[in-house]
DNA sequence: TTGTAAGCGTTATCAC
DNA sequence: GTGATAACGCTTACAA
């Protein structure tokens, strides 16, 4: 591998006078700059990105951590977050895993996004501490050195929850996410608000996980307990998509005798039958944003918190409210 | 940020003894060394990654590249990579952009797996040239510092023409990818293949992109020269996909008046109405199988190129056969 | 304008 | 078993 050094040597020169004709120093003559870069070239040149980090204290580079690589909403979340760095002369790298927690603090990268359970708030506020920047996407988590750009969780569930009790549906069934989960929490708490302050509305919490299998276990219940056709708000969209493959194995109808909403506007919520009614967003903003408000606290801005504002997908799969419809098997 | 210098100070010891405690040499006293851990972690010691990478020439992260972060193959391919990445001790980060291109040359990474068309066969050359260890999932590339990993286009290409052909299509037009994509290129010369092999079938070459809106303008020219019913072969799912889409406007049924396949099998066909056919494979087993590799021409090992098998899912949208139905409108 | 030299935080070689 | 010390490749005062 070629060096600065290398360079140095063929051009007759110094090691800083290289360095400082590579990084565009009006320091040097034209000429020499000139004759230098010819060299660097001609020599394959690369700089050592890490000698570069170690010296400069900065990479420019920034991680965004996720739980898993699956999952329908990071796509264009993280093409969000890339334009963004890009243009600002940052690298995004995309992490998961146990392992990918010390990147953060062996200083490998400059800042973190945070959508991944399995950093702690301790672990994070720890980070802060010790002056890493940190941007969460899934969490309340106050320090100088943090900021929340967060779902506004509380405005899309009470529009969904409100949209089946103008329906005219009295029985609510509500498919969280797992306990620990910050967006299910508060989805939960707007869904408690919104059906105590409508009259003789009932619902009642099922356990989810974000997944389908948590769909398809709500399912279950709900074709136990059936009485009459019922409204089902599933904290997100794949839970929804589980919750109908299992009932296109019997003679409930979705839109019909189980009135269905999900979260978060997912592609494959467009490609259901009938559509799935949900909660929109934009990922690719909450992503941009993301990446911005990080770029920001890096450079020493200060910043407020920020909110992804939602809106409410119309869909079949929520009907007409209650019609009462007679139940063929069952 | 403490370094070793400053435990080394705390402990009354130099740094070497500091770093051969740390790292776990026999060549320390235990007792030194629970002494010096000790100290550590009250300091709240992180080693330096870059420092690191630097004096060991050596990152232990992998980075896996790619086109853009839509895209609903790579998740399970991800995942597949990370968790033999982690069984082995390396990190996995995933890249795109222009930006991106940096850190193989720049040695921020010890490996590169590739899937992604904004790097040229020249850049990647170079680099192994230069000793930088690829794996390239897209693409046929001979160097003892690059493996392969591909697809078996051309089986999977072959079962569904075949598929199609067996159902008794006799016209067959087969949307393709981008003109550059190996993928795309390898599916058509065994679409061609099998079409010249079977007496009296005919097929059109449709221009398409492997986005939705390939399948959408592919979907325009079929119904313009519709005269009866036809099968398509979308070289993806996403276009087979946008396809459905601009149909589902019309009164043309899919499996009826169009018999469509696709190839991927992405989640999104499994809820197609009705189901997409398509080519399956083992998206986690392609990531693993690249990750593995990587690691073994990174540790020096031999290794030959790989292949993943494929297999045939049937599905609705093919139907049974050019049925001749009347079309009502057009 | 160019050169000298220190230093970033490690690892590793060699003495002791 | 432990300590000096050089080296990794680069940036950046400061000196010339």
């Amino acid at each position: 591998m070629t060096s600065i050094k290398d360079i140095a040597k063929r051009a007759g020169v110094s090691i800083s006078t290289v360095s400082y004709a590579l990084n565009g120093s009006s320091k040097v003559t034209d000429e020499t700059r000139s004759r230098i870069l010819h060299i660097a070239n001609e020599l394959n040149y690369i700089p050592n990105a890490a000698a570069r980090t170690l010296k400069k204290k900065e990479s420019r580079i920034l991680g965004v951590f996720l739980t898993d690589f699956k999952g329908d909403v990071y796509g264009e979340l993280l093409d969000g977050m890339k334009e963004v760095c890009n243009s600002q002369g940052y690298d995004l790298i995309v992490c998961s895993g146990e392992q990918s927690h010390r990147m953060l603090p062996e200083r490998m990268i400059d800042g973190a996004v945070i959508l991944d359970h399995t950093f702690s708030s301790e672990e994070l506020l720890k980070h802060a501490q010790r002056n890493h920047k940190i941007v969460v996407l899934d969490r309340e988590l106050e320090h100088p050195n943090i900021n929340q750009v967060l779902l506004d969780n509380k405005a899309g569930a009470t529009l969904a929850t409100e949209y089946l009790v103008e329906q005219g549906h009295k029985k609510i069934y509500v498919v969280t996410g797992p306990d620990d989960s910050f967006d299910s929490i508060q989805r939960m708490k707007a869904v408690n608000l919104v059906a105590s302050r409508a009259d003789d509305v009932e619902w009642i919490e099922l356990p989810g996980d974000f997944k389908k299998s948590g769909g398809e276990r709500a399912a279950e219940r709900i074709i136990q307990e059936y009485t009459e056709p019922v409204a089902v708000f599933c904290l997100n969209d794949e839970m929804a998509i589980g919750l109908c493959n299992r009932l296109a194995d019997t003679d409930f109808i979705i839109g019909e005798h189980v009135h269905l909403i999900g979260f978060d506007n997912i592609e494959l919520s467009r490609y259901m039958q009938p559509r799935l009614a949900t909660i929109d967003y934009s990922k690719r903003k909450w992503g941009a944003l993301a990446a911005e408000q990080l770029i920001k606290i890096i450079s020493g801005e200060a910043v407020e918190h920020e909110r992804i504002y939602v809106t409410l997908v119309q869909g079949a799969s929520v009907g007409r409210g209650p019609k009462r419809s007679k139940l063929y098997t069952n």
